[in-house]
DNA sequence: TTGAAAGCGCTAACAC
DNA sequence: GTGTTAGCGCTTTCAA
């Protein structure tokens, strides 16, 4: 099949290409006797639109950008997942773009960015990258940033407070019994997250009149957390550990397993990230439910408004997480 | 800032659009003054060449279609990154298709594929979608296959043996042992998956003249095959069993404790797909290692020679395997 | 209700 | 080595 354009259409149906072009786009004032012709023809000749030239006589590409940091966690598939979903309906197509750190320079995804001339672009990653913000500004792509909150004239957010996530369950732990002692694990490829739930512990702390720090630091000889909890688990000061990913606290279950430890009556352990697998460790794994799929699409949802209205209201949305106690935790 | 297009950093460098497009492209035939001129009201100026223009006037985009079932697996994202650092070398983007079963019509998705005029098309899914193949071959979209052995004009495969991977394993337990009785749990998401697993076992047992079908149904009243191996683990005539994903392993494994079977002294389990998971476990899962980074990554690598070429020599490409044992098979 | 024509931003002959 | 110009396929005034 040769390549058929709203020409071919028009020659084949006997009317003008613009006569063609109001029929694909559904304008009214076609006569139904015309629009039957036309519809013939496209159907005859196989003729679907073409919308890279549409995308330059209109000045859009009915296409978001997504900037992700990798497509291999559970997490980050939710997300894309609930995004996609929502973009299907208001027919917007997807280009991902994921910035390995070390394989990619994030600049240059930028630049893609840039020049592919999406209509937005929706951006999840821990860290802020502001230069880069900056520079999609400069083009004046609407932006909508998952996990961080923060807006401007041209970025809205939406995102969960963890640390008040992680403020309000030490506070718990710590009213039902103040000698408790509760620490963050460190997670290195997200720093943002791990300093948020760093706040959240020691807010609670210094609300209770207890002096702890909260931190489980990972040193970087280590290479995964497994290893280090099966030297160290014994030494960390904390009876009750927060985790981000489950694959974190599930690391500390084998080792503390491994040496002795029982959980959760020696050690309770939790994980921010809610993922199936929370639930097929045993003991199953007690953990928040950080709503991937509605971040994804909410977000999605923010940026179709930001597409067609001049102002939007809310431009920096909380969505709120549920706790999940389960067996590594008591009560 | 304005929109500024190549017609305004002609204007600012005193040249024509012509010189301007050269130099954009790196063509040599411009002279180092000029070139510079060039240059410096590009960057005065903040232009980015707009690659929806570009692609209209080239008669390319360099953008290639992905399809894939879900964005929810770990599995789909090891072949996402895969395919995105690849794509990144050759400056291709990805437009990523979701085709979540029941959401959304694959007829559709096929047609915002053709209309976005991308250079190729690379297709992730269990099923083969022969009628979305057709369509698609009707637009000349050179396409590969991630998982399905095939080929055509247009057409090239990236894929893993599974069925001989099962045969082999199954074969090899069936020599120490003539006894065995090895059997394939149903995955209901992946039929052409569990068609294959279940004809590697067939054949080994056909092989061995042994009058066994090897075939674990989950019937469909059970939602979770948890929730059926603590049913009826206990009546399931196999002592070894092989599941496609990690959960449906870890699943029966669970199961298989709460009802009191030893793993792996009463009943031995091994899964296709090597997650971080199968090692977090407890007993670790002895699994496969299917290569699905690299599924990904060779599939964009055939794609642009595809696109490059006009022949391409090796048009059904095989990915080997790994099995590594851990802990949940004897041995 | 329909058609003619300009324009979206760029590339690639072809001319100079 | 550089400029002129005709497309690429579509939308959208403006006329008819």
């Amino acid at each position: 099949m040769k390549r058929v354009t709203i020409y071919d259409v028009a020659k084949e149906a006997g009317v003008s290409l613009a006569t063609v072009s109001r029929v694909i786009n559904g304008l009214e004032i076609v006569r139904e006797e015309t629009r039957v012709k036309v519809e013939t023809a496209i159907d005859k000749l196989g003729y679907k639109p073409n919308a890279i030239a549409q995308g330059l006589a209109l000045q859009k590409t009915t296409t978001i950008a997504l900037l992700v940091p990798e497509a291999s966690f559970a997490y980050t598939g939710q997300i894309i997942n609930g995004l996609i979903d929502v973009a299907k309906i208001y027919k917007y197509n997807i280009m991902l773009h994921t910035m390995t750190e070390g394989i990619v320079d994030i600049k240059d995804v930028i630049d893609d960015v840039i020049k592919s001339r999406v209509d937005g672009v929706i951006i999840y990653n821990d860290k802020l990258m502001e230069d880069e913000l900056a520079e999609l500004s400069k083009y004046h792509f609407p932006i909508v940033i998952i996990g961080n909150k923060m807006s401007d004239t041209q970025i809205s957010s939406v995102y969960v407070d963890i640390e008040k996530a992680v403020y309000e369950l030490t506070l718990s732990k710590l009213h039902e019994d103040k000698t408790r002692s509760i620490g963050v694990i460190q997670d290195r490829k997200n720093d943002f997250t791990t300093k948020q739930m760093i706040n959240g512990v020691r807010r609670a702390y210094e609300e209770m009149g207890i002096d702890k720090d909260g931190y489980i630091e990972i040193p970087s000889e280590y290479r995964r957390s497994y290893d280090y909890f099966l030297d160290h688990i014994k030494e960390i000061p904390y009876d009750f550990m927060i985790a981000n990913r489950d694959s974190q606290a599930i690391s500390a279950m084998n080792a503390a397993h491994e040496v002795g430890l029982e959980i959760p009556k020696d050690l309770e352990l939790v994980c921010l990230i809610d993922s199936k697998y929370n639930s097929m460790v045993r003991p199953r794994l007690s953990s928040f439910a950080i709503p991937a799929y509605d971040l994804g699409a909410v977000s999605m949802r923010v940026l179709t408004k930001m597409l067609n209205e001049d102002e939007v209201d809310d431009k920096e949305i909380e969505l709120s997480y549920l706790y999940t106690p389960r067996q590594s935790t008591r009560n």
